[in-house]
RNA sequence: CGGGGUAUGGCGCAGUUUGGUAGCGCGUCCGCUUUGGGAGCGGAAGGCCCCCGGUUCGAAUCCGGGUACCCCGACCA
């Protein structure tokens, strides 16, 4: 390959667009290697493309060398099996749906589980046939609410989806654990540094999910490890390690108290502290027991009032409560919510209000921290009355404990019970244990070797193939520009040719045909009339791994040899130019 | 959906307060000069000043109403 910079379709930007925020945003529109067509849908120029394409394939062949059989579904589908399974409802607002000429509804595919689901249906019913794993890579559609930092996150991307198919539990486990193997690969030969954190497995009980996340500030994903052990998990799906329970028989009993204008956790203590000061230390809000009220919506519209008893000192997570009430989505509690329960007094709900035994009827469910015999300050269910002494267990219960409220820095580790770092990254890849709930939705079902129905157990796996472009560029860009690992670069080398010397440019040219002829890929500056400087920071800018400088060192019989990322850089005589480029190209492999 | 900001040539911006021929830098084109770190001089092309309505002799600028984009939050892969 040998692309001709006079010719190339590309136009470098001096300056940053002003819409751009993060580092991968900037020097790909800089650099010239896409241009946004419509919110959050970009379009690739060529050298985006060839860099794409190169991303593509590192994957492609990581699946195929794990066995996976590549296949390629519409991107435009049907609404039937998306109606069968609820989420053509479930999707909301970030599903595209169209009609087509004759009015039926038809949409851009999110993703494809119940496609692939129905594939295998459609052709395999034996035992027999399993275990199947196959994949595509397809460009996908989201109607995000906020699509933001260029290829990151946008409403048309392109994804590598595949899909296991076993016929039980440890077939699941093992097709698992070759595509977890098979990311590895991946996301090390594409150079990015990742970590994989346990995710939330969603209301699909059991079943395990992990995500593959690129450590940076500029990451939308919100993940917790340990400092002392391996452990690593998104926000969601950290679990509080329960306390054992406590003693109580010191505890005098449970009185209530006057505690007038106190409708907020820090009103609350503060008048504490002033009316009822405790004489080993101050109340804080840990002392009190918050009860947060949100509404469920179900699916099918349902709403179901739920509240969530935390530790005063902590906020209820909605993302961790959503991931845990999936497909339930959380909304906030209105004030008619409150009017149509008058048991619930807005600033002071206690337990008595709570529960399915109460008279309010709302399901109550309690932090893990809460445990038995624990001591709280929490509302007494009257304007301006608040419960002292109340214990855990002893004068109050719930109907169940969830794990909702905010994880902090310096939580225990749920593994070790170090003390865990929080840190942001971008989510490239997840890897995900279904288990049956496609297969039953849409009867997926095989003989086994009794000649008896089974359904099958299916994982999901997927990688951001545009994103993981993007994730490269935010993992190894520097000050000057793009900084391409050579399995992703659109080149290997970016041959630079300068002064006006004709000279130059025929032995530059000379140089480029004879590494082409050796399989290299080379981009080649050949514009006349442009000075060396604006070459010079169009090869930084574009980012190729070598760079092979042919200018006033000809003179001298010697060409300048460049490496992008050390900035070292290296007189090498004209004959060992090629020699010289073909062993850094092919490295100690060669 | 809440909060904040922005909208003027391909890119980055000034001009809007106080209405009066639409500007600057970069990029692009032509000519001459220049060729190792975004060169110089001279000439040129390129604009629905986001849209609709209003006020006015006259609107990028003032008024009313929309729309779009960016950031933060919410939400989501």
């Amino acid at each position: 390959m040998l692309l001709r910079m006079s010719s190339l379709f590309l136009r470098t930007l001096r300056d940053d667009p002003a819409d751009a925020e993060v580092p991968s945003h900037k020097l790909l529109v800089r650099a010239g290697y896409i241009r946004r067509a419509a919110p959050g849908v970009y379009t690739w120029l060529p050298l985006g493309y060839l860099a794409f394409r190169n991303v593509e394939r590192v994957i492609r062949e990581e699946m195929d060398a794990a066995g996976f059989q590549e296949v390629h579904f519409p991107a435009l589908l049907p609404r039937e099996p998306y109606q069968t399974t609820h989420r053509w409802t479930e999707y909301g607002d970030n599903l595209f749906r169209l009609k087509d000429r004759r009015g039926a509804d038809m949409l851009l595919g999110p993703t494809h589980e119940e496609m692939f689901t129905l594939l295998v249906k459609d052709l395999y019913s034996s035992y027999k046939d399993l275990p199947l794993s196959i994949y595509q890579i397809q460009t996908k559609y989201r109607d995000e609410a906020r699509p933001r930092a260029g290829l990151l996150r946008g409403r048309e991307f392109v994804m590598k989806d595949s899909y296991s198919f076993d016929v039980d539990d440890a077939g699941l486990e093992r097709s698992y654990a070759k595509h977890r193997e098979a990311y590895v690969r991946t996301f090390d030969r594409l150079g990015l540094d990742y970590v994989i954190v346990s995710a939330m497995s969603g209301a699909m009980g059991g079943s395990r999910s992990e995500e593959f996340l690129q450590p940076t500030p500029v990451g939308e994903d919100t993940f917790v490890r340990c400092d002392t052990c391996d452990y690593a998990a998104n926000v969601e799906a950290v679990t509080t390690p329960v306390p054992p329970p406590l003693d109580w028989s010191d505890v005098p009993a449970a009185h209530v108290e006057d505690t007038p204008d106190t409708p907020t956790i820090e009103t609350l203590v503060a008048f504490a502290n002033q009316r009822f000061p405790r004489a080993d230390r101050p109340w804080t809000a840990a002392d009190t027991l918050k009860n947060v009220l949100v509404m469920l919506v179900q699916p099918d519209g349902t709403r179901e009032p739920l509240c969530v008893g935390v530790p005063g000192d902590r906020e209820v997570d909605v993302k961790r409560l959503e991931a845990t009430v999936a497909p339930a989505e959380v909304e906030p509690f209105t004030d008619a919510d409150f009017a149509a329960r008058p048991a619930l007094v807005k600033g002071y709900i206690g337990p008595g209000a709570l529960g399915e035994k109460s008279s309010s009827g709302v399901r109550y469910l309690l932090d893990p921290r809460v445990v038995p015999g624990t001591v709280w300050i929490t509302g007494a269910d009257r304007p301006g009355r608040h419960a002292f002494d109340l214990v855990a267990d002893r004068d109050f219960t719930a109907d169940g404990t969830i794990d909702a409220a905010e994880v902090r820095a310096g939580d225990p580790c749920p593994r070790c019970g170090g003390l865990l770092r929080s840190a942001r990254g971008i989510e490239i890849g997840h890897i995900f244990q279904l288990g049956r709930k496609y297969a039953d939705a849409l009867g997926l079902q095989v003989l086994d070797e009794n000649g008896k129905l089974v359904t099958v157990t299916m994982g999901s796996y997927g990688i951001g193939v545009s994103r993981a472009v993007a994730a490269v560029v935010e993992a190894t860009h520097d000050e000057l520009g793009l900084c391409w690992p050579r399995e992703v670069a659109p080149a290997d080398v970016h041959v630079v040719a300068t002064g006006k010397d004709a000279g130059v440019f025929t032995t530059a040219d000379q140089v480029c045909r004879e590494l082409e002829a050796a399989g290299i890929r080379v981009i080649y500056d050949d514009r006349q009339k442009v000075s060396p400087g604006v070459k010079f920071t169009d090869a930084e800018l574009l980012g190729m791994p070598t760079i092979l400088v042919v200018g006033k060192g000809l003179a001298a019989g010697v060409v300048e040899l460049k490496d992008r990322r050390t900035g070292h850089r290296e007189e090498v005589p004209l004959a060992e130019a090629v020699p010289r480029v073909l062993a850094t190209v092919r490295g100690p492999r060669a």
